[in-house]
DNA sequence: AAACCCAATGATAGCGCTACCATATCAAGC
DNA sequence: GCTTGATATGGTAGCGCTATCATTGGGTTT
């Protein structure tokens, strides 16, 4: 019960093993130990024998707090995902995660999609954390959100959309060319008659508006628009197609904002025994992917949400480790995946 | 061009704005401007004001790496999903994160399932950043990494399952009793013949277990089992019920081991105008949420995945904040909700 | 042989914050 | 008046690591 053993755990230090406990042990200073497990190849190799043994032994995990703050170098990357469940995302989001992994660094998640205060909170609570990079999913619009990120120098990637004017880097697509390829792509395949399903997203807009005007700059009716807000649920999906089927029954082919929307258009002609592709066609949006294998097979637009994912990792990593990224925009496309949905 | 001007931005400082220039601009000493931000109440309200002011003029975050060092506290909770895209677990994520924020935590992602020694790796990382928490989704079958773990000493939750001997919380459910009910279930609608359609993994194997004792101890010949692997896809199932349907074209009621396999089962069903549930019913697992909107509209079984993510959000607060959490078994138990697929 | 270089190691001084202890002030209590 | 105690503020010393700048002791070079 004597003050000189040194007990360890004190309210102030963690009790945890230091760098300086490994480099005691291995008879070196503790940058020596530091430089034997950052810059192995800095170190003769008796040392390096010497310090990976006491590692070893003394189950020694390095403290990333105390290393990011000294050298400013956090090797964390936060990511911002909106917060209704879209499993689109999540392919970009895993391939983000093991592109970063590999690389030796660590995601942090944030939510969008709440408040303004809220968004507000987790900006600074991503910026609190002094991340290497930002991940964002979808493009931020002009405001104080955009002013701050802007401000705190932190390199930045957009994705899932294209803009002439990115915060920083930007890996993404064109809307507009979706919903115009879409239309080009249903009317050279003879359908007449259109009707669109989407949610209540600034990105749907860009894809009506484009599909509409190339309807309509053909000549064509301009599709019947059925806006299901926020819900991209299968029901709303139902519920647009029992719409359609009211409001205009002559149409012949439906071109849906999701996936799991195009799912509940064909449930729906389904359980009144419309027959898709014969009566009406369905196209959805993203390539989620069961949809290859229902019947029957929904013809999408698919993404590559790997890739962008996998982009953005090395993006956000150039710009940590100081290289230089250019070009900053990056357009991945799309492709249109023609299945049974449409004849 | 003056060495005096301190020109801030150095190799090693990050430039930003620290506590200790708000400090300055309010007239007050940093550890006071420290109180003023985060234990506002121990401060005059003039100098909370005044900091405020200083906060709001230099735009001023607080680097969390710094405050996490010196309090040994990091706010920081690691969670381990499985690297399959299982929507499953999102609920559970996105509930665990939306509980952790408000309490002002943020959430590490980390990714399991590969192989062994990225799953070391990965530990590694997470115990690196000196978590306050980690949430596991899954039980941590005893090995090295639950040494690893436990010595650690950070509080761990383990979800999504139930044993007498986690590692330290627990919060989940019995797939044995899901199994036992399922079949109760199933045999008091009178069915007779039954398939089990399942993946790969250890706790579909403890429902298939229940399932089968279940039926066996009940008189009832034990049900055929499909194993689909790893791959839990919409495909697999149709090709499981096309084995069925090959195997033992008797069999009347099919359960599955995930709502997604249900789907393909239902899927191949219809495109052999073979009608749930008049010829056969279908059950799944997981209840995701637009099976209840399928026509058939599918009987499964439900899991409180929200509940489970803000129950470990506050166990692990709890924990972190120096509350002893009791009891640390949790089980939320499950739900049979019970819609067409089974007459 | 003097000058130089380079690889290996170490000492020092922070990174930006908070735990801990010290001090100052003032109202209440006797 | 003097102790007591509560409240508000500040000083100091780290948290565990790395940037930066020495220092050492061979080799090379001409």
């Amino acid at each position: 019960m004597t003050d000189k053993e040194p007990s360890k755990r004190t309210r102030r230090s963690s009790g945890a093993i230091t760098l300086r406990d490994v480099a005691m042990l291995a008879g070196v200073a503790p940058i020596t130990a530091s430089r034997a497990i950052n810059t192995p190849n800095q170190v003769s190799p008796d040392v390096l024998r010497k310090v990976q043994e006491a590692v070893q032994r003394t189950g020694y995990v390095p403290n990333r707090m105390a290393g990011g703050l000294a050298s400013s170098r956090s090797k964390l990357i936060a990511a911002v995902v909106p917060s209704t469940v879209v499993s689109v995302f999540m392919e970009t989001i895993e391939s983000l995660n093991g592109s970063l992994f590999d690389a030796g660094y660590q995601l942090m998640l944030g939510q969008s999609g709440y408040s303004a205060e809220r968004e507000e909170l987790l900006l600074e609570a991503i910026i609190g954390r002094r991340p290497d990079g930002i991940f964002l999913t979808g493009i931020l619009p002009p405001g104080k959100a955009r002013t701050r990120l802007l401000a705190s120098g932190i390199p930045v990637v957009e994705t899932w959309d294209l803009t002439p004017t990115p915060i920083d880097m930007l890996i993404g697509f064109s809307h507009s060319d979706i919903g115009r390829e879409v239309a080009q792509f249903l009317m050279q395949k003879g359908y007449r008659q259109f009707a669109i399903v989407r949610a209540e997203d600034e990105r749907a807009d860009r894809r009506t508006l484009a599909f509409q005007d190339a309807l309509t700059s053909r000549g064509f009716t301009a599709a019947l628009e059925v806006n299901v807000g926020a819900s991209r649920s299968l029901k709303s999906g139902r519920e647009a197609m029992a719409r359609i089927l009211k409001e205009r029954p002559q149409v012949d082919a439906v071109f849906c904002s999701s996936d799991l929307l195009a799912l509940g258009v064909m449930t729906e002609a389904r359980a009144r025994h419309i027959s898709v592709p014969n009566d009406i066609a369905v196209m959805g949006f993203g390539d989620v992917p069961f949809v290859a294998d229902m019947v029957p097979a929904l013809t999408t637009v698919r993404i590559n949400g790997g890739l962008i994912g996998s982009q953005a990792a090395g993006f956000l990593i150039d710009r940590a480790e100081g290289r230089p990224v250019e070009p900053r925009i990056v357009d991945v496309g799309f492709s249109i995946v023609e299945r049974e949905s449409t004849a």
